[in-house]
RNA sequence: GCCAAAGUGGCGGAAUUGGUAGACGCGCACGACUCAAAAUCGUGUACCGUAAGGUGUGUGGGUUCGAUUCCCACCUUUGGUACCA
């Protein structure tokens, strides 16, 4: 006797998973003849709050394909780990004192525990955190790699250092075509000799990958750290949304740049959604365009009208436009502005750069319209047409792209436009269009006039021409621009992966591969020290060798970037992962996460996979071949609605003809939208003596559909629901909410239907009083097509990630054949296969009931037979003016004219012609006949 | 502003090489079982209409024998991005 009851579904849970476990059910083995694949799902960080039930959407997801994979024969690498190093475990240390490991052990012993309960595949024994010195010593490593290589631009490679300093030694880097930070000074290979240790290295840091420089970087003061671009959001951090502002400061980079056209162009060989590839494109932001100089000319003042020596390097994408420049701008911070200020704009300029430098970022952002500015004094050339024309500084020029200075043309760009407007510039108009006194006219299609030699060109004609131009006149060259800057590689924190850097006269060394891993030292206190270092400061004899280490950590991304490696080989003690297994696994098949992840993990990883790959310490150029964004689980708030100033509350439906309130309530004391009273008194104090204006007897609750929080008491744990219906249930469920991309909201509610079918799929392998029922009779022809229907969808849908129509099938099936009382082993033994991707308990359970002593993981997917669909007849749709009237089964093979005169001849076409004849009648075998009148 | 995705019953959603719109589930209604309730099972359920019939996939046009699916314009929502020259 045995239902599928709560306590059933409980002790079998239990009985497969402890078994799966002890049995090492989901071991992976490299070295094996199968075909591989790896499906890996992204990371958790492990926060105090566990899972919810929008987190084991993309796991479940994952899980489903990996199972199925394997029962197709595939060799399937599914594992799971954490980010384990990250700013909420810290804060909460530094509040508490706590030590972060020890909060970070704890929740990871939870997310394992949530985990483990919904019945994943993975296989533990090659999980990775990412704060354990075992894994964080080959980040160290992998960060030694990069600090000791550069770019090559001749054979677009990451290179070793030592083969640079050789090159250096014999022809100093007069041959060398190398991506460099900055301007870098040429030298022989005689000064190179010449140069001290320190001025050496100073040369070298503008080559490394990873390197030390100083920089303008996010600093966010409450945090008390720098932030990467990518932490940033709207001009405050993202996590906590305190301010960042912009200060230099002595960093460690990436020279991510270096790469900025393999990590575009890898982008059309990925199979990821195009969304993620369109962020990373506009991340990357390439721009092809001129670089020229316009040459200064001395104030107006001295009546002096001769060339300075020096001149103003813009960058335009739009030379074309050249001629309609009628001044030009630089950024506050360029190096030039207090060179060029006259004496009588003196003054001003000063105080609108102190200003500039002030504003916050924030500000920067919210006042994007507003227009400010301040007049040099200086004038400059145009090359082109020898005209005279002021040059302004502005903060709407951004130093950090480009040149730093723009040349304005009013006429064709919105920014320009109205900083002329506010100053009252000169507006010209080089492009044939609209008017561009009121407003600017941007085109890339039109013609150019007023542009001596350009005119009646277009667009991209004149830009050709403008850039041959430059180049004839040697001013200048055609140039490609990118957005992307250099990411930042340092955190001014203690919870993250010390630097394999030690300091001996104020120059970087790094320690010798044998002393890895620096592990974290421990500390009193997790905050800066009183001069303001870093935590690490704080520790006490903490050296090399008697010099002092770095003091900053590695960012929360340092980890995540080759994890996926990891996995293939986690146990290895001599490298970070072995040749043969990287060459076995190659890359990720199928990553499932977020797509907020776009510019930050997906980014870094790349660019770390390629430069590992430069390096020769593996062989592939991108780590995931196939990505899939799942949605977000958003929770369903529930509101009572308090009459204003009382402490009555008024029902959903009567609440428009009060002033009320809405206050978010538990919604473990709703169901479906009614209020449990007397626990909403019992909830918080001053709701006791509440009272309320009922509809129909009821309080009814309002609802938004918001982000699960805790809140907004909206909630829902994994953990209840498993305890409640079983991890099955809750699986199934998941997927059954909708297509795994988009987002939608969780309501408990709509679980009791998947519960249903799991307990019907039950009952059909058990008769009425519970035991085992299995009849080995021949099936059926219409049992037969209906489980090979079911087997050709469930595989299709797999294959396309629509476990959600997956779910709708087997439903489907079950339903059939409840009705038809089929409990034939014939049709139940490959259903049960198919349904153990989505539901491994259940159908490992009626695995063995069908008495079978291997593991259903050890099965073969039966995948169907075409022969048991085919029909021979069809019902077709009889559609007259695209209306379907009527519905008339006929032969698959009755040749079109037979089925014409049929249905004209019938009785509903008859009725609607009245008399005349159709005009016309299509018939498209298998599908429908449409009658037209 | 720009880029991307999406708008279908009371709700989650299904159907797109153009061919029966609303599968499957929730909810709801009615019925069975029960002293009763819960649970369970059955029937019905896009909307208007007693019916015949009509109307319906964000809005307005278009192509077609036929449009949720293709084209044009617009509206709304969500995500991303933001003075990138």
């Amino acid at each position: 006797m045995a239902d599928y009851s709560k306590e059933e579904i409980k002790r079998i849970e239990q009985k497969w998973q402890e078994k799966w476990a002890t049995d090492g059910a989901y071991k992976v083995v490299n070295d094996t003849s199968k075909p591989k694949y790896y499906a890996l799902d992204m990371f958790p960080y492990p926060s105090g709050a566990g899972l919810h039930v929008g987190h084991p959407l993309g796991y479940i997801a994952s899980d489903i394909v990996s199972r199925y994979k394997r029962i197709k024969g595939f060799n399937v690498l599914h594992p799971m780990g954490f980010d384990a190093f990250g700013l909420p475990a810290e804060q909460y240390a530094i509040q508490t004192g706590q030590h972060p490991r020890l909060t970070t052990e704890k929740n990871i012993e939870t997310y394992k525990r949530q985990l483990k309960q919904i019945g994943f595949s993975y296989d533990w024994d090659r999980e990775v955190q990412t704060s354990d010195p075992q894994y964080y010593r080959w980040t160290q490593w992998i960060f030694m790699q990069l600090f000791n290589s550069w770019y090559n631009k001749n054979t677009d490679s990451a290179e070793p250092i030592s083969k640079l300093t050789l090159e250096f030694e014999k022809n100093g880097n007069a041959h060398i075509n190398a991506v460099v930070d900055e301007a870098v000074a040429a030298f022989t290979g005689m000064e190179w000799k010449a140069k001290s240790e320190a001025d050496k290295e100073a040369v070298l840091q503008q080559y490394r990958i990873a390197y030390l420089s100083e920089t303008m970087v996010n600093w966010c003061a409450a945090l008390g750290t720098v932030l990467s671009n990518d932490e940033v959001k709207d001009g405050v951090s993202e996590r906590g949304g305190y301010p960042v502002e912009r200060i230099k400061m002595m960093q460690w980079s990436m020279r991510i740049t270096a790469y900025a056209e393999r990590l575009l162009k890898g982008l059309d060989t990925i199979d990821w959604p195009e969304a993620v590839k369109e962020m990373q494109r506009n991340w990357i932001g390439k721009s092809m365009g001129c670089e020229l100089t316009f040459p200064i000319v001395k104030g107006q003042e001295s009546g002096d009208k001769s060339e300075a020596s020096e001149g103003i390097k813009v960058f335009t994408t739009r030379i074309d436009t050249v001629f309609g420049v009628t001044f030009l701008v630089l950024a506050p911070e360029h190096e030039l502005v207090d060179k060029i200020t006259t004496a009588e704009q003196r003054a001003k300029v000063d105080e609108y750069v102190s200003v500039a430098k002030n504003r916050s970022e924030r500000e920067r952002m919210s006042e994007v319209k507003r227009v400010s500015g301040a007049f040099t004094g200086a004038y400059a050339k145009n090359p082109f047409n020898n005209e005279l024309i002021p040059i302004w500084i502005a903060d709407y020029v951004l130093a950090g792209y480009g040149t730093g200075a723009v040349m304005a043309v009013p006429g064709h760009d919105e920014r320009d436009h109205r900083f002329a407007k506010h100053y009252n510039l000169p507006i010209v108009q080089v492009v044939e269009g609209p008017d561009v006194i009121e407003e600017a006219f941007v085109s890339w299609e039109a013609k150019i006039i007023n542009s001596g030699f350009m005119n009646g060109m277009v667009v991209d004609d004149a830009i050709q021409a403008g850039i041959d131009k430059v180049e004839e006149w040697k001013i200048g060259k055609g140039k490609i621009n990118y957005r992307m800057r250099d990411a930042i590689f340092g955190r001014q924190r203690y919870w993250g992966e010390p630097f394999p850097v030690y300091f001996v006269n104020g120059l970087p060394k790094l320690v010798d591969d044998k002393d890895l891993p620096v592990t974290l030292p421990d500390i009193d206190q997790y905050k800066p020290t009183e001069t303001g270092e870093p935590p690490l400061g704080r520790a006490k004899d903490w050296n090399y060798k008697g010099h002092s280490y770095e003091l900053t950590t590695m960012p929360g991304w340092a980890g995540s970037s080759w994890y996926w490696f990891r996995y293939m080989d986690p146990k290895n003690e001599n490298q970070f992962v072995s040749k043969e297994a990287q060459q076995y696994w190659k890359a990720v098949d199928l990553y499932i996460g977020g797509s907020e992840h776009a510019t930050g993990h997906l980014l870094y990883s790349r660019f770390w996979c390629k430069v590992l790959k430069d390096l020769g310490h593996v062989d592939s150029e991108e780590p995931f071949l196939k990505m899939i964004n799942q949605g977000h689980i958003q929770g369903v708030s529930k509101f009572v609605y308090r009459i204003n100033g009382t402490k009555q509350f008024v029902s959903a439906g009567l609440r428009k003809q009060y002033e009320v309130t809405p206050l978010n309530v538990d919604i473990n004391m709703v169901e479906n939208d009614a209020l449990d009273i007397e626990a909403f008194k019992n909830w918080r104090e001053d709701f006791a003596d509440a009272t309320f204006i009922l509809e129909d007897g009821r309080y009814i609750c309002g609802s938004e559909v918001e982000k699960m929080s805790k809140s907004k008491y909206n909630v829902v744990n994994p953990d209840d629901i498993v305890s409640a219906y079983g991890a099955d249930t809750l699986r199934m469920y998941e997927m059954f909410l909708g297509p795994l991309e988009l987002s939608k909201p969780w309501a408990t509610n709509g679980i009791d239907g998947v519960y249903k079918f799991l307990r019907k799929f039950w009952n059909l392998f058990h008769d009425a009083n519970g035991n085992v029922a299995i009849s080995n009779d021949e099936p059926t022809k219409e049992e037969y097509k209906v489980l090979h229907k079911t087997l050709k969808k469930i595989e299709e849908d797999i294959e396309t990630f629509s476990f959600n129509t997956s779910v709708s099938e087997f439903m489907i099936c079950c339903n059939f054949l409840t009705s038809a009382k089929c409990n034939k082993r014939a049709i139940l033994e490959p259903l049960v296969i198919a349904l153990s991707p989505f539901a491994p308990h259940i159908a490992e359970e009626l695995w063995s009931k069908l008495g079978h002593s291997t593991s259903i993981l050890t099965s073969k997917f039966v995948s169907f037979d075409p022969s048991f669909l085919i029909e021979n007849s069809f019902e077709y749709p009889i559609s007259i003016n695209g209306k379907v009237r009527a519905k008339m089964n006929f032969a698959l093979d009755m040749p079109k004219e037979d089925i014409e005169k049929l249905v004209i001849a019938s009785e509903i076409v008859q009725k609607w012609a009245e008399g005349k004849p159709p005009k016309k009648v299509i018939i498209v075998p298998g599908k429908i006949v449409n009658v037209v009148l």
